[in-house]
DNA sequence: GTTTGTGAATTCCTTCACAGCT
DNA sequence: AGCTGTGAAGGAATTCACAAAC
């Protein structure tokens, strides 16, 4: 369906351009990439409704500052605080964690600890996550060495590329593979986050590629829309999105 | 009234933490970062009613894929095609010009080079924007290094850290200058656009001063939700959220 | 026939406001 | 008194669907 306006095919390799999702990025800002809607015909049937993909996005915030409170020993907190750090309203954290249960109490409000550690186990932080790294150019390279991802569980296990002078490489602690590999070491080790930061005009079939291995979840730092099947995750990380849609403000 | 929780004074300083607007950060990704309705008094009175910010954030998008398009010398195209790019349904394309214009033509579609031209206009694109970067550690760096910056008009035209060891460091052909310069710089050169890459329990000093000193858009890349005076746009680019809201649909 | 532009309808998200528990 | 959890209300954003223009 997604026809290519550069070749007019029907494959499903874009050549460059594209949003994601949402660029705040910023793991930020939200957009709504997911087009049509997803219909969301079988659902687990959970505890009450479903989370709304904006609730869940908001959940990693509210970890986050939790765990900096746990850190700094503070043992109760409100959503009225937890709002005043994240300038949020109280009302919409209240209603955001209503979706996972009843976590607070009646006059108290809530137990750092506890809450932190609901919120790491329903977002699957409670342990660490194995990562697969696409493209070790300049951009690849900053990324494998951003101290944030280890330190908050995101385990680079495996870095591939294509180009010959830096397959063999060291990153780390990880030799660079050819990306002719990946597919078999990705399968093998079961691994399901993918981090793309090749040019945009090869990301498509990398991203390709990852699915096919059998990864779930895509942090593309491409500039484009990737296509996906349903079942996987994308988030965009684009800067220059973000500052061209501040311009418009500084413009007017 | 943002009451900081490790302290417990009123200063408008937050010591981490976080969200920024949406992750997406991905200049991506769509949230509602700012708190409490904007009320939104005073409107200079467009042609029509104002563009929401979604869709100001979408705009970008629709730039991109037009010079895209138009390198590759296409002449005409569609909400059709377009939405088959980025993923969008049409009717969201033409909805979104729509605020701003009419710039198609019934049974034929859009001029590339006009719509183009025009978004480009509206954003503030037909120009070039100097910003200051601050922070020139190994993501400072890197930021510095990335050449999308200027390939789309954002010049990075002054350099700050506060280690000794930093100042007068190049990065390209700027020489890395000593935060007290800040404000006397980015006054003097007026400029809008600051860039941060400095560490989380320094990015909200970082940012009041670039404030002070005029700044009228933040691009923020540390872990957490700034404050800043309703005037003030902020998009934060946080991957680590990204990835941590992708986690959730993996463990369920 | 094709494709835009746009009110109306719909869906989704946020905020309100209060009952209920501490 | 203080604060949560949540239905209901309100507001935003998306999608529909069609008249108008080529």
């Amino acid at each position: 369906m997604p026809r290519c306006f550069v070749c007019d095919t029907r494959h499903t390799l874009q050549h460059e351009v594209g949003p994601g999702q949402a660029p705040g990025v910023s793991p930020f800002t939200p957009f709504k990439m997911t087009p049509r809607k997803d219909k969301d015909s079988s659902r687990p049937a959970a505890s009450k409704a479903f989370a709304p993909e904006v609730v869940v996005q908001r959940l990693p915030m509210y970890a986050r500052v939790l765990s900096q409170m746990e850190r700094h020993g503070i043992e109760v907190t409100s959503s009225d605080q937890l709002g005043a750090t994240l300038r949020m309203t109280p009302a919409q954290i209240r209603k955001d964690l209503s979706y996972f249960g009843r976590f607070g109490r009646q006059g108290r409000g809530y137990d750092v600890r506890h809450l932190v550690g609901q919120l790491r186990r329903i977002l699957g932080l409670d342990h660490g996550w194995d990562a697969a790294l696409v493209g070790v150019g300049r951009l690849g390279s900053a990324v494998a060495a951003y101290p944030g991802f280890k330190s908050q569980g995101i385990h680079i296990a495996a870095a591939f590329d294509s180009d010959p002078d830096i397959i063999g490489m060291k990153v780390g602690d990880l030799t660079v593979q050819p990306l002719s590999s990946l597919r078999t070491v990705v399968r093998a080790r079961a691994i399901k986050i993918g981090i793309v930061t090749v040019p945009a005009d090869r990301a498509q079939e990398v991203i390709d590629t990852l699915v096919q291995a059998g990864i779930k979840a895509v942090l593309n730092y491409a500039p484009f829309a990737p296509y996906v099947p349903p079942s996987i995750r994308v988030r965009s990380v684009d800067p220059i999105l973000a500052l061209q849609s501040m311009t418009y403000y500084l413009e007017h």
